[in-house]
DNA sequence: GCCAACGTTGGC
DNA sequence: GCCAACGTTGGC
């Protein structure tokens, strides 16, 4: 039997008052649609079923890291791309083989505190996290389990990794 | 609202 | 393939 490879960890940013935990908390389970970045796509189609991602707020008061979700299902196509009234609307994508992907997450916990990219910043340890880097704007980005347990401890939270 | 740090587009 | 112009992201 295949050994069962180890979960991947990734932080995907959203704008509150686009797309928030609190909506993902509410849904229950969400669609990551409106990725329209080839690397944060291909970051996406990396992704695996059970992966965690870090749930980061991005253009807001206090922009930071809020909770944890789960992949729930891997990439497939992004609808959004083909609809004329949407904003990620992309005309140039090929109905037969769709340019932008999206996947399923869940929530698996939102932090009681915002873990914030001040905080982030400020530990030593994280300084090679992509995320606090300078001019870093990727939306879906690869996390090293190290990073993950000290922010997940910053956080207080409940979940594990590896 | 400003602007740095990108990524994308399109002329050549 | 180069690169200028333009668009976007996202912190501040």
């Amino acid at each position: 039997m295949a050994k069962k490879p180890p979960p991947q960890y990734w932080l995907m940013k959203s704008e509150p008052d686009v797309y928030s935990i609190d909506s993902l908390a509410q849904q229950g389970r969400g669609a990551w649609d409106g990725v329209r970045n080839y690397q944060a796509r291909n970051n996406m189609r990396r992704m695996r079923v059970g992966d965690l991602v870090l749930f980061y707020h991005s253009s807001t008061a206090v922009p930071g890291v809020v909770g944890v979700a789960r992949v729930c299902r891997e990439a497939y196509p992004d609808a959004t791309q083909f609809d004329p009234k949407s904003d990620h609307y992309d005309p140039k994508s090929p109905v037969d083989e769709p340019r932008w992907s999206m996947v399923d997450v869940e929530l698996v916990e939102k932090f009681a505190i915002v873990v914030s990219l001040e905080q982030l910043k400020a530990d030593p340890a994280l300084s090679g996290m992509l995320a606090v880097q300078r001019g870093s704007r990727l939306s879906v980005q690869p996390v090293e389990p190290a990073h993950v347990r000290i922010v997940l401890a910053l956080a207080g939270a409940k979940t594990r990794a590896r």
